[in-house]
RNA sequence: GCCGAGGUAGCCUAGCUGGUUGGGGCGCCUGACUCAUAAUCAGGAGGUCGGGGGUUCGAAUCCCCCCCUCGGCACCA
């Protein structure tokens, strides 16, 4: 047996193209299995535990199950729109999940993989509660930027453990927080450092994963603190803790298929304790968990253990580094289905762009190219003539086909089969869409429009063989275009759904058809301009929306400066340390512009620095100031006076 | 800076255990055809295989150096 699973989605935001990379490919890959006679479970869910959670429900002024139902209920939808069919899609704030939690935690305990460490953490005085992750604002003691308690999001970017950050302060109620010891719990993971190292040699999967996973398990492990101050989660055993988000997430893989077992009548442990092959189809962000903490987990718990790991390359939008804050993301509601678009293109276009491996470029320029010249000129042209041309002589063929024609079904057959061993869903697509083209070419050259007048029995033999193509693409196709590949089966009586690949390569007595319908609606030029205008809107608006009032801003002190001096940070690839004089002193100042400005260039030139601006070191250096700069694609742009101006002259 | 993945015609790619003129798809140009959603079919143009060295009788394919892109880590005040 077979267990597929998709990386959960958080219950925290909306479905974008960046989530359907992974869960696409995925039900492809499902229901090809199907096809091909596999027993496959394949299972998801709503992540719903963890702080952002609990901090949006907060500001929301709603529990987090509240705010945990709207978007468990709102990927439900998209993934039905988009016949993503999972057996089952769970969430993990529900009782059943909490059970296997505890469950694999205890055994953890038991098996002695799991100790009790005092360490100090933030505590508010005023709340009386300790300050878990994001419920912390403080100063990250790596770069000294603001930093919530889990990560250094703003500066650095690194990872905070439990503790780490510094002048910590309640984002609740504002007030300092104190530092109070406090046990908490660490997983052993730097005792399966031996047995990682020889499970990932092991572990199938995309290489882009495995890579990756390999270089952090070589470089170092640390234990990891794997409790809370929560309320929302599942509890730690004899604790008032929850257990981390991230230990509790990947067991959900477990209880939904327990869940779906349930539902389908099949056994759950002949996959988790036994020897199902387990497949975590992921996106490249949770290799690390995936790859690292959870076959630990596993291994100390004594379950079975994934067998593959394939991983989704990056999705890009027009071009440009997916960001949600900048505008470069495609929302699945509110930009695709709300179109009014087939579902079948987006699953086409994001099988089909490149190898799953690779970044993924969207854009609704290249997406009408894909469809219009792909899906409808090749594809949909090919079952549309046959069909129509056949319907409109005789409704009902006689089946007799060339021995040509089923040899190239079977060849693609072969083809798609071995690409989907290597996870290479394109080949798999361009071998579909090789045989439509094949089917164009046999129809081209034996001129069916000509022989109907002068050889009926020829013609009813040619267009028996071009039938027994259709019907083949309606069967390969159905993964990838169910939608569309069910409508095709009603036309020529196949239950596509139900069928197995190989029926592509039985040929009936007779083939009775229904009156056929084209497959594709084509995508006009001005749909593809509105949806880019829509995108321009959001990229260029969106940042404007906030409003700052004049005293905020008059808090900024801005002035010019004249740079005197300017030498490259050792070791630093993006900062140069500056001096500059704003008048009554000179100022040290570090600035991320060496990408953009050799140091000498810069001497004399009269800049925008922000002079209030909190001190802080980088990589050593004391910076304080702020040089203003223009951001072009992340490139630093210098600004300076239209003329010259005295140095240390107000801004406003 | 370190580590990983890449850089093949406008775009997506095959080839990468070295060997006849580097394949395919989309787009583009020309012609043919009309069953078909101006679809299809044939022909064609288009590549210094990131750059430079080297090994070899022979390199996209092996070795060295460099450049660029993406991702991770390390400083993007």
């Amino acid at each position: 047996m077979k267990l597929i699973t998709c990386g959960l989605p958080y219950a925290n935001g909306k479905a974008h193209i960046g989530h359907l990379r992974t869960y696409i490919p995925a039900d492809i890959y499902v229901k090809y299995l199907r096809m091909l006679g596999e027993d496959v479970i394949f299972v998801c869910g709503s992540d719903s535990h963890g702080t952002p959670i609990v901090v949006n429900a907060e500001q929301a002024n709603m529990t987090p199950k509240q705010l945990v139902d709207i978007y468990h209920k709102h990927f439900q939808e998209i993934f039905e729109k988009l016949d993503i069919n999972f057996d089952y899609y769970g969430r993990t704030d529900e009782e059943y999940h909490h059970q296997t939690t505890q469950e694999m935690v205890k055994k953890l305990i038991e098996k002695g993989y799991v100790y009790p460490k005092e360490i100090e953490l933030a505590y508010c005085p005023k709340c009386e509660r300790f300050l878990p992750d994001r419920y912390v604002e403080g100063t990250c003691p790596y770069c000294g930027e603001i930093a919530r308690g889990d990560e250094c999001d703003q500066g650095c970017g690194r990872h905070l453990e439990p503790g780490e950050i510094l002048n910590a302060k309640c984002k609740i109620c504002g007030s300092k927080a104190v530092y109070k010891k406090q046990k908490h719990y660490f997983f052993k993971l730097t005792e399966f450092k031996e047995f990682l190292e020889g499970y990932l040699d092991k572990l199938k999967g995309t290489e882009n994963a495995l890579n990756y996973a390999r270089q952090w398990v070589k470089a170092e492990l640390k234990d990891w603190c794997i409790t809370r101050n929560l309320e929302w989660g599942v509890k730690f055993p004899n604790e008032d803790l929850v257990v981390y988000v991230w230990v509790d997430a990947p067991i959900g893989y477990i209880s939904f298929t327990k869940k779906a077992c349930e539902k389908l009548k099949k056994d759950w442990k002949s996959i988790w304790l036994k020897d199902g092959e387990i497949i975590h189809f992921i996106g490249l962000d949770i290799v690390y968990h995936h790859c690292i903490f959870w076959p630990a987990m596993l291994k100390g718990a004594d379950y079975n253990l994934p067998k593959a790991v394939v991983a989704s390359g990056m999705v890009k939008v027009e071009g440009k580094t997916f960001s949600k804050s900048r505008g470069y993301v495609v929302w699945v509601e509110e930009d695709y289905l709300k179109a009014g678009l087939n579902t079948d293109y987006l699953r086409y276009y994001i099988i089909n762009y490149t190898s799953h491996q690779k970044d993924l470029n969207f854009s609704w320029e290249i997406f009408k190219d894909k469809v219009n010249n792909e899906l409808i000129a090749t594809l949909g042209n090919f079952m549309y003539r046959v069909l129509h041309f056949a319907w409109k002589n005789s409704k009902e063929i006689k089946m007799d086909v060339d021995e040509e024609v089923m040899e190239k079904i079977k060849e693609v057959k072969d083809k798609i089969v071995e690409s989907l061993n290597d996870w290479e869903f394109k080949v798999a697509s361009d071998a579909f869409m090789e045989l439509a083209s094949f089917g164009n070419l046999y129809f081209q050259n034996a001129k069916p429009w000509e022989l109907i007048k002068k050889d009926k029995e020829k013609c009813e033999k040619v267009l028996s063989s071009c039938l027994q193509l259709v019907k083949a693409l309606i069967i390969f196709g159905y993964p990838i275009l169910p939608k569309t590949m069910v409508e095709m089966g009603k036309i020529v009586g196949i239950d596509v759904k139900n069928s197995k690949i190989d029926d592509a390569l039985k040929v009936d007595e007779t083939i009775a058809l229904n009156k056929p319908k084209v497959p594709f609606e084509k995508v006009e030029d001005e749909k593809v301009e509105e949806l880019e205008k829509k995108m321009m809107r959001r990229i260029r608006g969106e940042k404007m929306e906030e409003v700052v009032d004049i005293e905020e801003f008059t808090k900024l002190d801005l002035r010019i400066g004249k740079i005197v001096k300017a030498e490259k940070i050792k070791k630093s690839k993006k900062l140069l340390k500056l001096e500059v004089d704003i008048g009554n002193e000179v100022r040290q100042v570090v600035a991320g512009i060496a990408e953009s400005y050799e140091p000498e260039s810069l001497v004399g030139k009269l800049v925008p620095i922000l002079v209030n601006l909190k001190p802080a070191k980088l990589m050593g250096v004391e910076s304080q100031g702020m040089i203003l700069a223009v951001d072009v694609d992340g490139k630093a742009i210098l600004m300076h006076p239209e003329r010259d101006v005295p140095v240390g002259s107000k801004i406003r």
